[in-house]
RNA sequence: UGGGGUGUCGCCAAGCGGUAAGGCACCGGGUUUUGGUCCCGGCAUUCGGGGGUUCGAAUCCUCCCACCCCAGCCA
């Protein structure tokens, strides 16, 4: 487990038993969208350290804005923190179940000269609340009766105001440099129905008021939470010790930010409803339903987690560090097998016609406990369009007029022929040989070539969807460059890509879900939402690393 | 110009007065019937900058600079 402060503070608060050595963490999402890989990273934290120092980690929903939050949600996310591998136990909270607490507790403030009802508009509450450098006004109503608060606070309760005619502030300072700290509205007036209570309540307590609160009520001892945070905690502190009752201990750390895509709940929301991906869980979203239907694996989510590491400074994670968590993960557990992307169809002229022959094929190198499968082999196969060049640059090592390569468990064939559309010039076959001697397996010694293609039996080839997914964005974009109206143009265009493809018979009945390496390729799961009993559809998770890809790219730029 | 934070390799991130961990990325080389995996090697004389304390500083003091957050009856 490697150093982080939190983990440090924690180990000292366990020495000096300041918690009667107990640990208890929360994680507290408002249910008003869909979890994403940011908030794994408080899940795995908050979970993580819980786990780790022998202690509880409760899942509470922060439900105290009836307008935003549905119950949708609340199912979604206690999914997505299922499958990320937590377990909240019997430990389930909703603010909302506080909400008579909160309120008896607002009386005892009123009573005790601390909150006041204020009946100033919200235009005029901002502008006597003053600037980030003029100290702020008190308002009129401040310094109402003790009597007259309690009975106005009733009457709030009770539903004799209409929205917004009143609030409910704590009296602090308006003259503080903390502009948390400048009498914060505590309750404000809202005839809405919440998911849980119902009409029960039409006033509802802001967030300042009943996160710190809730905290204390669950006997909360680490509290943590995000940076934005920080200048909240006086405020915090300040009703847990004017309650006085039990105090947790808030340490903020720096939220994940993520290359090429956009973590807010509110920019993820907009992408759902202007319709610009399948839902919050289109493969291309970094929600985390986006990417366990993506075929994201949860243990590759949380090592990335831990990986990333906790810290206070805002910071952008490269993307390839979640791809190489990834693909370690699934290069030890994917069966392998062979799908042909963009077909070409390859005639091996001197095989036996209608011979068919089952070869053996190992379903994972990594680990041979997975055994063996077989594959029909026969004279007409189908390989990728990118394993042939008529003209091949230096260091190809795949198919070109007169080379040879291996096919994957199969034989060395060379090609002889190029078919191609007199019009068009469009390749339409190739014809190859092949030598009968170089079975796989069977011709050791044999010649050597330097490429092996994979490749699948035109006969027996099973069609199938597959969905090459690229990133959201074409260009990272910050995450406050979203109150510009237009912050989804550089949404990439070719983020989606379709095709017709064929694949190896095994894969006929793969399983909804289920995760594959197309040799050569990548990663590949069999989409949940679009695959059919006729047909297959796959989405690519991620794919492999591809060194010739570079050194095109490099033979590319130095002819330049 | 108020308050709260942060600055260590391209990206994360350890380090907490004893002379710069690790991961990702990148660049070599080896193995390989996946140009995958794996293996081996390279990659900060320097820690935002200037002063100072000390035998010794990324770590302590001091001044400065840069960046982030806060003016919702959102969370």
């Amino acid at each position: 487990m490697p150093p982080n402060f939190i983990r440090t503070i924690i180990t000292a608060d366990m020495e000096t038993n300041k918690y009667g050595g107990r640990v208890n963490t929360r994680f507290p999402p408002e249910p008003n969208g869909y979890l994403h890989i940011g908030h794994a990273k408080s899940i795995c934290l908050n979970f993580g350290l819980a786990q780790e120092f022998g202690g509880r980690c409760n899942l509470r929903f922060d439900d105290t804005n009836p307008l935003k939050e549905e119950e949708e949600y609340i199912q979604s996310i206690q999914e997505d923190v299922r499958w990320l591998g937590f377990d909240w136990e019997d430990r389930l909270y909703f603010a909302s179940d506080y909400f008579v607490q909160l309120y008896e507790w607002a009386v005892q403030l009123i009573k005790t000269g601390k909150a006041y009802v204020d009946d100033l508009t919200a235009d005029e509450i901002r502008e006597y609340r003053g600037t980030l450098t003029k100290p702020g006004k008190e308002s009129p109503y401040r310094n109402r009766s003790i009597a007259e608060n309690l009975a106005l606070f009733e009457q709030m309760k009770n539903g004799k105001f209409k929205n917004g005619e009143k609030v409910l502030r704590a009296k602090i300072d308006m003259n503080s440099g903390n502009l948390n700290m400048r009498d914060p509205v505590m309750y404000r007036i809202l005839h809405a129905s919440h998911h849980r209570t119902g009409d029960k309540w039409c006033i509802y307590p802001m967030y300042d008021w009943a996160h710190g609160q809730s905290d204390s009520i669950e006997k909360i001892t680490h509290s943590i939470c995000t940076l934005e945070f920080e200048d909240h905690r006086p405020l915090y502190d300040w009703f847990i010790q004017n309650l006085g009752i039990h105090a947790p201990q808030q340490i903020e750390f720096a939220r994940l930010e993520l290359t090429r895509t956009v973590l807010s709940k509110r920019k993820l929301l907009k992408l759902v409803q202007e319709g610009m991906v399948d839902g919050w869980d289109d493969p291309r979203m970094p929600t985390i339903s986006g990417l366990r239907r993506r075929g994201y694996t949860p243990e590759s989510i949380r090592d990335f987690c831990e990986r990333i590491g906790v810290a206070k400074s805002n910071s952008v994670v490269d993307l390839a560090l979640l791809e190489h968590c990834l693909r370690e993960d699934l290069n030890k557990r994917a069966p392998r097998v062979m799908a042909v992307l963009r077909p070409l169809k390859v005639i091996i002229e001197n095989y036996p016609l209608n011979q068919i022959e089952e070869l053996e094929a190992v379903n994972n190198p990594e680990d041979p406990g997975m055994g063996t499968r077989k594959l029909p082999f026969s004279r007409e196969i189908y390989i990728d369009q990118d394993d042939f060049r008529e003209n091949p640059p230096k260091k190809f090592f795949r198919l070109a007029p007169g080379q040879e390569v291996r096919l994957k468990h199969a034989y060395i064939i060379r090609c002889e022929k190029v078919i191609k559309d007199e019009k068009t010039g469009e390749i339409l076959e190739l014809r190859c040989s092949y030598d009968p001697a170089t079975r796989s397996g069977d011709d050791p010694g044999g010649k050597k070539v330097k490429g092996t293609l994979h490749w699948v039996s035109l006969q027996q080839a099973v069609p199938a969807e597959i969905r090459l997914y690229d990133h959201l964005l074409d260009n990272p974009v910050s995450d406050d460059a979203g109150e510009e109206p237009d912050f989804l143009a550089p949404i990439n265009p070719h983020s989606l890509e379709i095709l017709q493809s064929f694949v190896e018979p095994s894969l006929k009945t793969a399983a909804a879900g289920s995760r594959f390496q197309f040799l050569r390729q990548g990663y590949f799961c069999v989409d949940s939402k679009f695959t059919s009993p006729n047909k297959l559809v796959f989405n690519r998770t991620v794919s492999l690393r591809d060194s010739w890809a570079k050194i095109e790219k490099s033979q590319g730029s130095e002819e330049k």
